[in-house]
Order: structure tokens, then sequence, then C-alpha cells
DNA sequence: GTCTATACGTGGATAGAC
DNA sequence: GTCTATCCACGTATAGAC
């Protein structure tokens, strides 16, 4: 639907043709108004103004102003897996896996909670291709589970567990985006205690899940769980197990 | 922040002011032609042209668009919290009552998937006297909790538990709404059934938790959960025990 | 293909006359 | 309380320069 090579980093490559450069331009500066009067203060007249260009420009490169969030969007998704992938190795424990896996995506829109905001602006709308829901943004959502998988990656879980366990940190993370969003505190403090809390929580819940004596009682449980999500076709494991990383 | 005297009922009461009659003109049409082509696609224009009064008119009633679904939001709380108190009677099993608070708020907004999507769009912004989780709706959203807390009546249950049913169920039922935006099924048969399983796999909970044997392991996680939320000030309690009914 | 300049129509919202 | 006139921002279109 929206074009989309800006990758969100803000450092210029070289051999960018012109028109990228421009391209890119527009994106920063877009980015940069954004942040200081948020999105509906900012028009594309003040974008392309301040980037010292016409109105038309910025239009040629992004059909609209809804296009940009788009590509942020994609950038942050994009970031996020690529910062996983290479901290990964570092963190042993399914834990610390978890933390760190959450914690680098707090802290990347952390600074960006108005622009958050727009995002989750869509969400009622399932036609809109930004609909952090929608089929529009479907190979995002996918994405963002595989990156989180892979914080699970080694462990052995008990079928039903391995099957709800993605999707059920995806929803803890939108929560926590969400959470984000409302949370004033300083640093957002409450947003990480929160999502520590919630993540040693699960850990433990795993552990127990795990000890023979309450698979009886949990199992059961667990499929009729897994029998509702299937029944209501909510299921985001990606069509490919393994995330677009070249191994 | 918004005016706020239309009930939702469109039949109009005899003794009505001219202003009134005027303002649920304006109401009325509005929310035909919202449903009929959707809230972006509904001017303001529109409105008081097949109102059959000037733009100014309209707006004096209305200071924007967004305060006429606001007037909604608040009509559909109110409807379903009369709805319930009338049937409570009817329903004795905890289940029954469950559902029939469920049911009947679903089938409420049925009909108004699009405009049900129009105010989940201020979710993101918390300033928003209309996102859903904001300050702004804090009263509807405890009052909602009150609503649903009335299928509670009677029932016993452990500290724990009391403690976090209600939000509990608040946040299944918003899950619901938001679930049935995305819902084509004919009738949205889907919605209904997820909604049927989750709250018979709850009350089936409800029954484990109960027993003397288990409540060792359950007890101390639902605390763990408690100190959570309590810690992240999720609380949605209204500061009334009992919702505005008179008895 | 990339960019500028300019203009038009639409829609939300407001001011002021009556 | 109601209406008319008006403002302003937006998306879009277009004609043409390079």
């Amino acid at each position: 639907m929206f074009s989309n090579d800006v990758k969100g980093s803000e450092a210029a490559q070289p051999d960018e043709t012109k028109a990228e450069r421009t391209r890119r331009k527009v994106y920063d500066t877009a980015m940069t108004l954004f942040r200081e009067r948020g999105f509906d203060e900012t028009t594309m007249r003040d974008i392309s103004q301040q980037a010292g260009m016409a109105l038309g420009t910025a239009y040629y490169h992004f059909p609209s102003k809804e296009a940009i969030i788009a590509s942020y969007y994609e950038s942050t998704q994009y970031r996020h897996h690529a910062y996983v992938v290479e901290h990964l190795s570092g963190h042993k424990a399914l834990q610390d896996r978890l933390k760190m896996v959450f914690h680098s995506k707090i802290e990347q829109v952390q600074g960006d909670r108005r622009l958050l905001g727009t995002i989750f602006r869509y969400t009622g709308d399932p036609q809109h291709p930004l609909s952090v829901l929608g089929e529009g943004t479907r190979s995002l959502q996918q994405q963002s589970v595989a990156t989180i998988s892979l914080a699970l990656r080694g462990e052995r879980f008990p079928r039903e567990i391995a099957e709800l366990l993605p999707v059920a940190l995806w929803g803890l993370q939108m929560g926590a985006l969400l959470y984000l969003l409302y949370d004033t505190s300083e640093g957002q403090t409450r947003t990480f205690r929160l999502m520590d809390q919630s993540l040693a929580l699960t850990v433990q819940l795993l552990s127990v899940a795990r000890k023979p004596l309450l698979a009886p009682i949990i199992t059961p449980i667990l499929r009729q769980v897994s029998g509702i999500l299937g029944d209501a076709r909510i299921n985001l494991q990606p069509p490919i197990k393994q995330p677009p990383t070249k191994e």
C-alpha cells in the first residue's frame, strides 16, 4: 500500500540517489516536527517548508501524511528485529531474553509516545492499511511475533504452551505499548516495572505449568483456551517459522 | 467537556423545548448518516442539510462532530446499564447473568460497528476527552465496571478474586467489542461464540479456584497479579460501591 | 524522473447579523 | 437560536522547468 524504503536510520548513505536523499529529507523533517508538535499539528505544508522544498515535492515522495507514519511503523519493527538478533547471544536465560526483547522495544519508542498514539488511532478501522490489528499490517504483526519468538529459541515447551505463548507475548507487548502511551511517570519507569513483573510472572507460571502434578489440571484449560482462540481465528503464527535472518 | 443530554432514545418527549427538539434532530440525523455512510464520510454540511437547518445551527448544538459521537458513547453506556438493571432478576445463575450482561452489550452496538470504530480511534491519545482509556472517560469506565459488576451481585468470592474480577471482566468486554469490530461473520456469531466460551471458561476457572486443594497455588498468583495491577495503578473500581440504582 | 509554483474544491469550525 | 458569510487547512491537480 505505502512505499517503504526509509528504514528509520537517519544516517545518510553515501550512494543515495537524489530522490532517496529528498525522500529521506522529507521523512526526517516530518519526524522531527511530529515529535515536536505532534502529528495532527504538523501540516504537509509545514514539512515541505521546513525541508526547503515545494509542497508537491513532499507529496511526490509520500502520497499522504499517513504514509510517513507508515514508514515509521515499518522502520521500528525492522530496527527492533535487528536489535534482538544482535543481542540475543548475550542473554541465555529465558527471562533475560524476554526482558531484553521487551525492554528494547519500549526503549525504542519511548521518545515517540505521541507518535505511537497516532499509530493506534487506526485500530478501530479494520479496513485501514495502518490498523495494528487489521489485514493491512498482517505481515508486520507476524514479523513482530517472530521477533518476540526469538527469545524462545532453544526452549522446550509442551505443545499447548508452545502454541499459545508467542501470541500471548505479542499481546503482552501490545498491552505494554498501550500502557506506555498513558504512562506519565518519570522515564516511564512504571511501564518497565509493569513489564518486568509481568514477565517474571509469566516465566514463573511456565515453570509451574511444567510440574507433572499440575499438568492434568492445566493442560485441559490450555486446550480450551487454544480452542477458543482457534475458533475465533486469532492466530498470528507467521507462515515461515524463521524470521528473515540469513543463516 | 461535551454537553450531554441526548440519551440515545430517538423517541421525542412531549415536553421538549424547541432547542431540545432541534438538538435531537441534529443527533438523530447525524446518527442515521453515520450509520449509512460512516463518520468520516458524513460532513456537518450533510447533517445540517439533511436536518433542514443551517450549518451554524448544527454547530450551535454540538460544538463539533466528535461531540455527537460523545453523546452516542454516553447514551450506550446509559442504556446498557438500564437494560441490565431491568433484566437482572430474570437470571439467577452467575453464568446466565454474565451472558445476559455481555450479550446485551454486544447486541446493543452490533448495528453500529463502524461507529464503534470511531470511538476506538481516540484510544491512542490519552489527553483526548473521548479516549476509552483516558481520564476524560473515567466516569464512563467506572460506570461500565459497575454495570458489569451487577452480574456478580450476591456471589461470594475470596478477597483476591473479588478484587480482580470486575476489572478482568471489563477487559473482556473491551476485548469483545474490539473483536466485534473485526468480526465479519454473519450476524457476528463469532463474537458471541468467543464471548460465551470465554465466559464459560471464566466461570469454570472461578469454581476451580475455589477448591481448597488448589488455593495455596492460586492465591499467591492472584496476589501477585493484584500487586502488579495495583503497582501500575490499573484500578477501575468506582468510588461508590453501588451503581446508581435506587433501592 | 524530479521538482516548483499555483490554483481549486472540500470540510471543519467560527463570527457576527438578525 | 438561527442563519449567512467567512476563515483556514487539507488533499489534489496541473502546467511547466530542469
